[in-house]
RNA sequence: GGAGGGGUACCCAAGCGGUCAACGGGAGCAGACUGUAAAUCUGCCGGCUCAGCCUUCGGAGGUUCGAAUCCUUCCCCCUCCA
């Protein structure tokens, strides 16, 4: 019984969890299968929610099947989305598909784990098995599917070929002979597919497991994407991974402690009960930011963004290990707006401006507030917009005729 | 094939001849306050050689002193009928 409540941590819904406890109950291995679509070059936290699942499945002694999918990406998830999705072109979905593997085994066991791409199947299929697919599910229970009903209603369109999607994602199901499908909380409809035609197959539908949607970082409860820009990558910087994990607010951190640590859940309701006595929030929150950090990195790393940590936010220190740029400049110098922007600080030199006007902007630590500020040829500085981002530049100039002539003005 | 509705900045959504770089909300960014929390307050939120200039309201033309707003045409989306 541990071991089941272990393996419900966190999950959202069991679709049909007396089918999952006779199942288990055979003490055979069973096969679980999770699909992910390569669809972005880098795994962020809110994927490995999922993954981390997984984990619980094959500490348990289950057999996991990490499944790729490099040819429904070509297609495209609509779940959870009101737009018809742009489709990938072949040779991101490989490079993609590679970065995942060598992620995830930071979190399962690679020797344990069974890595599938659903191409090597769905590339035999012919036109005829495409439509005898087709035939096996209706566009009635297709629009149940609340984006599409959605979708549907507000007259936004739906192509044809998304209704495709769930059937592909459930013919994988019956290719892998799935015990348990894992996932999201928007894949249910799509798991739910497979049920129905692992049925038609003469399969034992697959019991699914849906898990919770991690919200993003920042405030809000937006679910973590690379496109809402709020998501903590897992191969990021330790020290920005630590720090993001610092700002997310108290009680966002404690869903993060359930879905993402792997301390024991009566480890954490003690934390929560040292907070109620009093503990700084932000303390526990080391905790969970140390143990995230170490996991993708060590041990030693997390410390060290710890350090870090404490030396630049607590103490106001500027981080020490910035990498320096250097900026080519055609004059004997450079407008502070151009050169915010070149060291990639801002995305333009309106915004530069803007960042100066708010007293966002200093530079050597020290703020300035001249938006006609020119850097000369030669100097190296350290530029910094707001509280995280910095940048060390180095100003050189292009050899050649020289443009028009400025006084350089001092730097305040 | 026919009839009708619609395409506005990251998202939602006003505007329907000048006062529109475009109301409002969300998201986001910055400043203050802090624990780089949250909440709150303030400012910003197209670009540039930035107190000035340039380019935007599906695309292309046109009318007008002047258009996101009117006309023509093309593209795309949706609904109903066949």
């Amino acid at each position: 019984m541990e071991s089941l409540h272990q393996l419900l941590r966190g999950t959202e819904e069991v679709l049909l969890l007396n089918e999952l406890k006779s199942r288990l109950a055979t003490g055979k291995p069973l096969r679980v299968k999770a699909g992910f679509d390569p669809t972005a070059p880098h795994l962020h936290l809110g994927h490995t929610v999922l993954i981390n699942k997984l984990r619980h499945f094959q500490l348990a002694g289950h057999h996991i099947i990490f499944l790729i999918g490099d040819f429904t990406a070509m297609i495209g998830d609509p779940s959870g989305r009101n737009v018809v999705r742009q489709p990938l072109s072949q040779a991101d979905v490989k490079a993609n598909a590679s970065t995942y593997t060598e992620q995830i085994f930071k979190i399962l066991d690679a020797d344990k784990t069974e890595i599938v791409f659903n191409s090597s199947w769905m590339h035999k299929k012919t036109a005829a098995d495409l439509v005898r697919m087709a035939s096996a599910y209706t566009v009635a229970r297709m629009l149940e599917r609340d984006d599409f009903n959605k979708r549907y209603r507000t007259g936004q369109g739906i192509a044809i070929h998304e209704f495709l999607y769930p059937l592909i994602q459930a013919q994988d199901s019956v290719e892998l002979r799935a015990d348990i499908e894992l996932g999201g909380t928007d894949q249910k409809f799509n798991l739910l597919v497979g049920r129905e035609i692992q049925k038609g197959h003469g399969q034992q539908p697959q019991v699914i497991i849906t898990v919770p949607i991690l919200e993003g970082y920042t405030q809000g409860n937006a679910k973590m994407s690379k496109s809402l820009g709020n998501c903590i990558g897992i191969t990021e910087a330790p020290d920005d991974v630590f720090g993001k994990i610092m700002s997310i607010d108290d009680e966002k951190m404690w869903r993060y402690f359930e879905l993402l640590s792997f301390r024991p859940m009566r480890e954490i309701a003690a934390f929560k009960t040292e907070v109620q006595g009093g503990t700084n929030p932000r303390d526990i929150k080391f905790r969970l930011a140390m143990e995230i950090t170490e996991r993708f990195y060590s041990r030693k790393v997390a410390a060290t963004a710890q350090a870090n940590f404490i030396q630049r936010f607590q103490r106001g220190a500027m981080p020490d290990d910035i990498a320096e740029k250097t900026i080519v400049s055609q004059h004997h110098s450079v407008a502070i707006g151009n050169l915010l922007k070149d060291a990639g600080l801002v995305t333009s030199t309106s915004e530069a401006m803007r960042m100066i006007k708010q007293g966002a902007v200093r530079i050597d630590g020290n703020k300035i507030d001249n938006v006609k500020l020119v850097l000369p040829a030669g100097v190296t500085a350290i530029l910094q917009v707001g509280k995280r981002k910095f940048a060390k530049v180095r100003i050189d100039q292009l050899p050649g005729p020289s443009g028009n002539q400025q006084i350089p003005r001092k730097i305040p």
